[in-house]
DNA sequence: GCCAACGTTGGC
DNA sequence: GCCAACGTTGGC
């Protein structure tokens, strides 16, 4: 079982909105190293943080897990969507998006605090000029975020 | 709102 | 294949 960290806009979906939905596709990454970790490596099984981007409160902000593996994200061919891709073929879809399930909030683990602590300099997220919005997370990275929130 | 960093696009 | 222009990300 790997682990991950999926960014988010709270402002476009949240923690709170993937709490009330209880399972919600992850659509509209467009990066294409993303893309391969969702296509390639991301697992039934496997656990996510969520983290909120470009927002007040900066942060790691819960769990999820992963119950369903990739496959074609549908925003691509809806014109009316933010996601729309005019160039990705139907018969060959150029994006994919996995399924999430809810576990947990956790107390706020701040971007801030994430890199002052020396035991996760090494996380792509605090690395110079990041933006994957969907990154890889050791066990032991996992493990440090966990304790930082004072709840285990 | 600013802007640094980075990815993508397209002309050549 | 190069690289300048452009668009996006995301913290501040």
């Amino acid at each position: 079982m790997a682990y991950w960290l999926f960014k988010t806009e709270p402002d476009t979906f949240s923690i709170d909105t993937l709490k009330q939905m209880n399972v919600a596709c992850w659509e509209g990454v467009r990066n294409y190293q993303a893309r391969n970790m969702m296509r390639d490596d991301v697992k039934v099984g496997d656990q996510v943080f969520i983290y909120h981007s470009s927002c007040k409160d900066i942060g790691v902000v819960g769990v999820a897990k992963v119950v369903r593996e990739a496959y074609p994200d549908h925003f691509q061919f809806d014109p009316d969507s933010p996601y729309f891709d005019p160039k990705s073929d139907p018969a060959n879809p150029r994006w994919v998006m996995v399924d999430i399930e809810y576990v947990r909030h956790l107390r706020l683990v701040t971007l801030k605090s994430i890199k002052v602590n020396d035991a996760l300099h090494e996380m792509p997220l605090v690395q110079r000029g990041n933006r994957l919005s969907i990154m890889p997370v050791t066990e032991q990275q996992w493990q440090e975020v966990l304790r930082m929130t004072g709840q285990f």
